[in-house]
DNA sequence: ATTTGCCTATCTACTGATAGGTAGAATCAT
DNA sequence: ATGATTCTACCTATCAGTAGATAGGCAAAT
């Protein structure tokens, strides 16, 4: 072995997990084919990770944390409610684009009932801010502004699984172009 | 035991199967515990579905069907699209109130990668059905109707899916009032 | 000397699937 | 009508494979 610089064992962790959650689920996530890919074996992320969900706890965490940057990141960039949202479903495009996966958070969203306590509150806090986020972007005001919030983020996340469930990205372009005219976001 | 009238073991297959599915994914349904609900031996299962994919596929295509069904009598009870796109929106409403549950078809899709192709295979007819018939209630022509009906049912099945993870039905409800303020569908 | 980060080896529990057997009903030829 | 055959719908027992998890060891870094 070359002397490669060192390798951030449990940063390769959660990207390979976070991988095959993305494309297979939560359930599919195997600690031996995790060593695998990795390069160590499967009793050694358990030293990472003592239990599965305190992996998956990691993975939807980190997953957030990535998201709130990327979402600042947006703001920077685009001046515009439009332009914002154009970035904002080009992110979820972007899943789908890279090996035809979903947002971490819509497929753990789905196992819902499979997932221990400690998942789960990490998904609701990553919808929490998807909502916070749009609520902003979207000048949303008054006791209607979560739930047309939420209206965004479903919609983007039903069009995602539906694409990915047709394999096109088209399918999906077509779709957020469909809420586009239809006016549910700008 | 009292004599009661022949159960339909199949039958009974597929339904315990079906609400597995429903609400923890076509990976979470196994052999064993399906034939515990039923009372029979997991081996018997085997008899009447030789493999898990002939079972998957079994429970798209019945799901199917009975959509299919669903779908004429909302067009029989309501004249108009406002009604019946309310009925339709219901349906979905329903699987959520019983049991938390998601459409059959909206979770199998989350799960693309892991199933069988006869079962994919199905499922992509779920999705043609129900755009044919949003496309007819809708009265869409031309290029855009076919997006415009997926638009509607990625939608509602991203409502489902977000208001499933938050356990609660209002999320739903709130979800689906703000695509009709939105004018994505009457 | 202790901690870190990995290893080997093993455990129990569960997965779908198969082989082979059987009670009872149906079907057949005589 | 009856005896023989075949089919149906289950059973027991078992398979190889995989799941997550644990105990204990070992080498290098601190």
């Amino acid at each position: 072995m070359p002397p490669e610089t060192k390798p951030d064992t449990r940063q390769a962790i959660l990207d390979a997990g976070q991988a095959v959650v993305q494309a297979r689920g939560y359930n599919a996530l195997s600690f031996r084919d995790l060593a695998k890919t990795v390069g160590i074996k499967s009793a050694s992320i358990h030293y990472h990770f003592p239990t599965k969900g305190d992996l998956g706890a990691a993975l939807a965490k980190r997953y957030t944390e990535t998201a709130a940057k990327a979402f600042e990141h947006i703001l920077a960039v685009a001046p515009d409610a439009a332009g914002r949202m154009r970035l904002y479903t080009d992110v979820f495009r972007g899943a789908l684009i890279n090996d035809n996966r979903m947002c971490l958070v819509g497929i753990m969203a789905a196992e819902k009932a499979d997932m221990p306590a400690e998942v789960m509150a990490e998904v609701e806090r990553f919808i929490a801010l998807n909502v916070a986020w749009l609520t902003q972007v979207l000048g949303l005001t008054g006791p209607e502004a979560d739930p047309k919030a939420l209206a965004v983020l479903s919609a983007i996340n039903g069009a995602q699984l539906l694409a990915r469930g047709g394999g096109d990205v088209a399918i999906y372009d077509r779709t957020i172009a469909a809420y586009r005219t239809a006016g549910l976001f700008p």
